[in-house]
DNA sequence: CTGAAAGCGCTTACAG
DNA sequence: CTGAAAGCGCTTACAG
């Protein structure tokens, strides 16, 4: 019924060899032979049959994408998918398609990675940090499957990684508030065991060091990462004979109490007290004012993480552990430079 | 190198057509020789090759969620991937794949969909509504390739569609209006030609009316469904000789500039004015105060979606279309039965 | 530069 | 209840 290679063979009069290098390139055949075949696949409307092909050639073309997905992941953490459409759009340049596995529904830890890895159902993994574990880690590495992790695991290992330099963006925050002339500057973010707020204050502070500012203990609110916490944290803080000048908020949600507490003690923002945080997020747009932002592009992360992928496919042996995307300043009302 | 039905079949002393159809749950296997093959299963650690699988059966046991995939879609549509989610849900307890492609690359309509029919590398399609159009729909029924499309089409066609009742949603919020004691009711939406604001009003209207009450043109504001320009209209309506005891919105975006209207003209919410909105969204959780909400669950669209795809798969005479998922109502503050 | 042939690892009529 | 054999549609050494 439908169009087979031998039908192309046949209506070019060659063999199906011939049809099946010219569909793979091969620098071999004869420019007048690939004439002939590409007019036959053409009047034939012929596409070569893929399960066929992953069969033959023992490869699928295939990647698999591997996060943990909840109910409501897509609000709540919507970076995720934008690092998924990154990773799909750089497969889906190369020719390989992307396939969704969810690590929530395991009934073992690392079932789903066996699955893959075993039946063969794929060429390689991109695993979301927030799937990554020992158990996999190891899965992944006994095999010697291609993978590359997003985020840096929490462990050491020699399993391939992007990330985004987290303490580098701290870094830019401090260099923004110091060119905006704001040196007194106080750091609000989440609990310390938190890796990327703790990160990113340390990226902070070494760039404010780095420019002759030393933060000291009063100025650093840990929070337990509720908007609630951050308005109680900024509100204590103001009240020092000495409130500082501009607030780093590590992120969205703590930028939210921390503007609240501000406006509530009649301060104004950028004129009392400066403000600024890290990431678009999905509310970003109707924060009021709008934030100067140091943003993570992580479509780009993911981006990166599928050029990996196709380099770790031509190049198994490859070790990849990077820093790739780098951060951003978004300019919004919150910041300004002091006259 | 590794494990192939071979290995299995000497291993458990039968041939590999028995273990295969172990496997496959052939009821016609003597339960002594599937324990011998589950048995030597077990031992070689064996995991059928999905490849060959796929060729042999002449299907992928894979699904393609086809969608509209931009650089910041996570952001500005998370619904999609909360679609996603459910329908994924729904396939893999079902030991379907899920496959993304993204139809905003293509170099012309239908380019994708053309390629996943014609290569064999799904057994269906399931279509967001924001990647459905003629090219395509021609392209499937033409085929008569497996297919569920979230949303319903805006053209008439025997494609198979899932989709929400929004006239339903509408009907809801003049339910709770009425229930809480509101009857002077104003609703904010978008253009007109917008097409589930639109739904959303008619049901709203007519449900309004079933009850007794007729809504007034004076009551309706249209947008050009920005929050600024949902200040304007709200506010307008406000300044009325008698303002509206109560304001359905269309969406949270429209609520923010209503809220702020509300506000601004120091009045009370819901004490002088109720409000409602429909949908969570990213933002709904910081809203002030919180919205009473009418909720489509998307997520559950998506596992009807998936539901539907596998009915399909086992009887692909089915024509699908129908409206599933149920709206619910998420009680907040912005509206509170009278007295 | 081209083709005949073996093979990829399963499934499934068919025969017994 | 079980097995031998053909076949799914390609790819790829190998020979010429």
């Amino acid at each position: 019924m439908s169009v087979t290679i031998n039908d192309v063979a046949n209506e070019a009069g060659v063999s199906k060899s011939t049809v099946s290098k010219v569909l793979n390139h091969w620098t071999t055949i004869s420019p007048a032979t690939v004439e002939k075949v590409h007019a036959a696949i053409e009047k034939l409307h012929y596409t070569p049959n893929s399960r066929a092909v992953s069969f033959a050639k023992g490869a699928t073309s295939n990647i698999v994408y591997l996060t943990n997905l909840e109910k409501d992941t897509a609000y709540r953490n919507p970076h995720m998918f934008d690092i998924m459409c990154g990773v799909h759009h750089t497969l889906s340049e190369n020719n390989y398609s992307l396939m969704l596995v969810n690590t929530s529904e395991e009934r073992y830890p690392g079932e789903k990675v066996s699955e893959v890895i075993t039946s063969g159902s794929s060429d390689g993994l991109i695993i979301h940090g927030s799937a990554i574990n020992k158990e996999i880690a190891n899965l992944i590495l006994d095999a010697g499957f291609p993978h590359i992790i997003i985020g840096h695991p929490s462990f050491e290992s020699r399993l391939c990684w992007v990330d985004t330099n987290h303490a580098l963006a701290g870094e830019y925050a401090a260099a923004h508030m110091i060119a905006c002339g704001y040196t007194d500057v106080a750091f609000i973010g989440e609990r310390k065991t938190d890796y990327i707020s703790a990160q990113r204050q340390k990226g902070f502070m070494a760039g404010m060091l780095d420019r002759g500012f030393h933060i000291p203990a009063a100025r650093i609110g840990n929070t337990d990462s509720s908007c609630q916490h951050a308005y109680s944290v900024t509100s204590d803080m103001l009240t020092q004979p000495v409130p500082p000048r501009a607030i780093v908020c590590e992120n969205n949600t703590l930028a939210l109490g921390v503007i609240q507490a501000v406006k509530d003690r009649q301060l104004s923002i950028p004129d009392d007290i400066a403000i600024l945080t890290f990431d678009v997020y999905p509310y970003s747009s109707i924060i009021d004012p709008q934030l100067t932002i140091v943003d993570i592009n992580v479509y780009d992360t993911g981006v990166q993480a599928g050029s990996m992928m196709i380099r770790k496919l031509q190049n198994p042996e490859l070790l990849i552990q990077s820093y790739t995307t780098l951060p951003v300043i978004i300019q919004g009302e919150s910041t300004r430079p002091l006259p």
